[in-house]
DNA sequence: ACAAACTTTGACCCTAGAGTCAATGTTCAG
DNA sequence: CTGAACATTGACTCTAGGGTCAAAGTTTGT
């Protein structure tokens, strides 16, 4: 047996790895299309093509895939609008409408139940809870940070900075439920106007 | 046998009728403060003092009953905003500020599920659906309203009336979640800050 | 090749909660 | 008072879906 101590991880450990993340990410698919009350064990197996009892064997139950799983796609969103190059450069209104958009776009393209992804069941462990919150809050703080400079240099005017993101958020997750069913050039006008109207939030009286 | 035709309605009638008000207020309250999935027929029962079977004496099944509720409670809730005295005088703002504040007052005190409250399960039958999206389309009226007066009078101005709108519903909705724990004064702030952001949405350039 | 470790299976258990219904109250008209 | 209409019960069925596990299958190191 080659020594497996010493932070070394064998291919058994990486293919671990690589499993579980399949799971988590077909899981997460399906939570953002469908939420969490409405996807069941069952339905995360067959798209991977295993059983249930497989799941079983990577986690404890459905709450702590489920986290993860939401953990997984929240990472995922975030460093996309992180690694979004007009979000790092000109200026905050550049960048700030710059993030709204594609939030939008993500959200009606790719997470159409985003609005209940983080409406996780009030009967759920302090833990994952935590977990979820924490979650919320690196995502905010890509939005905060944009706000925030354009406060410092004046560009921006708010009322406070909390309730501004909250509503950001609200909005932009309601936003699959309005324009799920535009096609094309009028779902990019929807929300076009979303993120426009949502600028004003931050305009300078 | 009295004659009930000609549009007569007996004791008995009237006796069913109130019955059924019961029934759906107590329903509505239990899906205001947990939402649909984490409301059974026994929760609305036991509330009620009856049991579950009696339900379906006038209901078909969860599905008429909690779409009716929902009815009610929304119903309610319109009228509630619409004999808003502060929201029949005065100037737009003034007009729009109070509705916006009774608003998310009435959510956190007593639908604290409201963000869940139009979350209708995407299995339900055309119907119900339908009857849920004409409840919101009458309770937007009220906001709509003041909103397209304030706009003819110049006081208002927006980058389009529909998600303007759908912003504040949306951020409405979530208020619950973020000011629901708070209490007294502090939450008092939260609410009149949230306002106040969303009194930016439609403020002039 | 072979055993040990790892992975998957599918049959199984269990519970919550929707929905049914014959039997049993209860109310009311005549 | 009495029968018919109305209302309620509680015990029942049925199903979806979470969770368990021994057995079988696969991979890996030597």
């Amino acid at each position: 047996m080659a020594d497996a101590s010493a932070g070394q991880v064998g291919r058994v450990q990486r293919r671990r790895g690589r499993r579980i993340r399949e799971i988590l990410t077909t899981a997460a698919e399906l939570v953002g299309e469908r939420g969490y009350d409405a996807v069941s064990l069952e339905d995360v197996a067959e798209r991977l093509d295993v059983t249930k009892g497989s799941l079983y064997y990577y986690f404890p139950g459905k709450d702590e895939l489920v986290t993860a799983a939401i953990e997984t796609l929240g990472d995922d969103w975030t460093s996309r609008l992180e690694s979004l190059p007009a979000a790092r450069e000109g200026s905050a209104t550049r960048r700030l409408r710059a993030l709204l958009g594609e939030h939008v776009r993500i959200a009606v393209r790719e997470y159409p139940a985003a609005l209940r992804l983080f409406l996780v069941p009030s009967t759920w462990p302090a833990e994952q809870r935590t977990r979820i919150k924490e979650l919320r809050l690196r995502h905010d703080r890509v939005f905060r940070s944009v706000l925030t400079e354009g406060l410092a240099s004046g560009e921006f005017a708010v009322v406070a900075v909390d309730p501004t993101l909250q509503c950001m958020h609200a909005a932009m997750s309601q936003a699959p439920v309005w324009c799920g069913e535009l096609r094309g050039a009028e779902q990019e006008r929807a929300l076009d106007e979303l993120v426009d109207t949502l600028m004003k939030l931050v305009a300078r009286g």
